[in-house]
DNA sequence: TTGTTTATCAACCAGTTGGTTGACTATTTA
DNA sequence: TAAATAGTCAACCAACTGGTTGATAAACAA
């Protein structure tokens, strides 16, 4: 299933289900414990199903995976999905800073060329 | 400005804004320099304007900042906006992982209490 | 001043997201 | 068997996204 699927959609699909707060608390949730959908559904002041749906985008997103355990589905955290986002963005973090540095040092160097003199 | 937003809005929009390819181009582009408005539209089969929306989201969510050169307003990458997303993904990773390890050595102690004359 | 370049604003449109409620499947329990 | 529990599916709706084109503002260049 999904073998034609490219990194950027699998990438969209990752932060997209992060870009939204009730995601992000039952992310948080799971990296305590292992829950089932009604576990993490009763914190929140909506139905089971806009629950159990948001579950489903994290899934989809590869960032929770689930179990079949009678009639529960516990979820479980990822942690690998979620070090591929932190290696895509701190590849062009690390980068950006980099060069800025570099920046910086060539800025300090034409300050004292300018001022051989001085001090 | 803008005094009376939740760590959950910024949130939103930081993620919200890295699940489009447009902008993760985007940023990819500007780690390597910054660039004008212009000079991020060309590569991309679409109106400029749409470019420059896309700049926006991105310049909402504090990944980057603008400055003026004439007529030109050139964007820089925000590497520290980025850095708060790092954080905020590899606490609960980190989290994970620990707990997954601890979950390890549990079974793999009963796997010997039960087997104590196996070798 | 006139015209060119850089960039944004505004209106519009198709597709998606995130919530609702009601019906349904599947598993466990009496 | 019948009833309760765990979870999903389907239809609906308001709000938002991401693209389009046309008009506009602001800074340069002639």
């Amino acid at each position: 299933m999904h073998d034609t699927e490219s990194d950027d959609d699998r990438l969209d699909r990752a932060f997209l289900a992060l870009a939204d707060p009730v995601r992000r608390n039952l992310v948080a949730r799971l990296s305590r414990s292992s829950a089932t959908v009604n576990e993490l559904a009763e914190p929140f002041p909506m139905s089971k199903q806009a629950v159990s749906r948001h579950i489903q985008v994290l899934e989809r997103a590869g960032l929770i995976t689930r179990t079949r355990d009678g009639q529960r589905r516990p979820c479980h955290l990822a942690p690998a999905a979620l070090e591929e986002l932190t290696s895509w963005i701190d590849g062009y973090r690390l980068a950006a800073e980099a060069r800025y540095r570099a920046l910086d040092e060539v800025l300090a160097a034409m300050k004292t060329a300018n001022r051989p003199q001085e001090e």
